[in-house]
DNA sequence: CCAATAGTGTCTGTCAGACACTATCAG
DNA sequence: CTGATAGTGTCTGACAGACACTATTGG
């Protein structure tokens, strides 16, 4: 048995431990655009600069309850779509001290982020920018309302931009579309956020095609208002019982 | 500014830390099934139970570096394909303490594999039968080589479950195929570590024209020998520049 | 020659993209 | 009626599965 063994079985209290936090990507799609909640540092390092929301692990909070938690303390919501994405380890991500970071991805619906923004007014909702195709990953650009482009804190950009990552390659095996809009939606609405998480147009008779043949959509008999024009059909999710 | 806020920006050492720990998935192809190598449990708890080898990470150790170590420590081997899986945070997954585990997916050839129990009998090859098809996910069975259903100590039989369900998810739009293969293989072998990771037997013809027409195969003009038929032409696998 | 596997030609069904068309609203 | 968008019918090309066929080895 080497030393690694011994201490994993007997003291893990000898090694010196390194925080624990979870970070936030508190995505929703504007204008058609996919959008991030930002905290702007007040605080070295990278005072002014604006962050992820985040905080540090309770030692008796499972990630996913501090995930829920920071998500309540940031922006005042009971729920959303919370999924855990990677963990950050680098020694040097925080100039500071050694931290690890879990990052989370949270999908709020437009109607969610709007009203984290009115909780919180210290929250900038700022537009996420994906210059790559497909699913070639890279890093993203992140502008703020102003039209000011941001250079996030820490690794912030690389948690970002692994976020954008991991909802294009969801998007059409998973149901994380859906997140992003309200209970009732046009297949409109539902191809626009496709689109907006994508950065690509898409051909509207085959994704209509595509999505009714999954088994997901109830079509409710009702209709949007409002429109002057010929009002579309509301949907609503339903999470297939075979599946 | 809220607690939270405070302490994460001026004493981020008031928080009690959960210590952090790395397991390793370490998965061959065996006989044209999938295998991991697990460890004996000598120490409560869940002792006389076979786990996945860990270790803590070290204050200055990133997180890769830290799986890399253990890797090393645990098999002898200096490199094999290293991927981080997910991070496993429930606050009673070990008994004795709160413990943080990051999980990476470790891909052995069937020569590194072998190479790693010669070099530390210790180590137990099990079996892995995933009863589930696609990608629906569920749990998955470890047998020992007598034929012994094995139940692993923690929660490290989900950690196995998601690092089948990776794997699978990852097979056909990734090169993860290549990493369980030696420099030279023939296109059946390719196949059967493919059809040995999905649970199901794939069409030749179509396999042979979506591997060629993806462009990483590279023909080497050599051919397999000592087979009492017709030998199989050698390919070298070749990360395409344009990706 | 035979047995066994490597490797290929070709048909067919499925499905996504493209395009044009019809349907339905406000005004 | 027009303008705008919802929603559909249909063609076509790409491609996976299936099957049968040829090729090449050892014996």
């Amino acid at each position: 048995m080497n030393e690694t063994d011994f201490l994993k079985d007997y003291d893990p209290s000898a090694f010196q431990r390194p925080p624990v936090a979870v970070d936030l990507v508190l995505l929703g799609i504007r204008d058609n655009r996919p959008a991030v909640l930002l905290v702007k540092r007040d605080q070295h390092p990278h005072a002014g600069r604006w962050a992820l929301p985040g905080g540090f692990v309770g030692i008796d909070e499972s990630l996913d309850v501090a995930a829920a938690r920071v998500l309540r303390e940031k922006t005042g919501m009971a729920e959303a779509h919370l999924e855990q994405l990677y963990t950050f380890g680098a020694v040097d991500r925080d100039p500071r001290m050694r931290i690890i970071s879990v990052a989370y991805l949270a999908l709020l619906t437009e109607r969610a982020f709007d009203a984290a923004l009115a909780a919180m007014p210290a929250l900038l909702p700022a537009a996420v920018h994906v210059p790559w195709a497909g699913e070639t990953g890279g890093s993203v650009d992140v502008v703020a309302p102003e039209g000011e482009k941001l250079t996030l804190a820490f690794d912030h950009a690389a948690i970002l931009a692994m976020a954008m990552l991991r909802l294009r390659g969801k998007l059409d095996y998973s149901d994380v579309a859906f997140a992003l809009l309200p209970e009732l939606f046009t297949l409109r609405q539902l191809q626009d956020v496709h689109e907006a998480i994508l950065g690509t147009s898409l051909n509207k008779p085959a994704f209509r095609r595509r999505q009714l043949d999954r088994g997901w959509l109830v079509a409710t008999g009702a209709y949007e208002s409002g429109a002057a024009f010929r009002p579309a059909e509301l949907y609503r999710f339903q999470p297939s019982t075979a599946d």
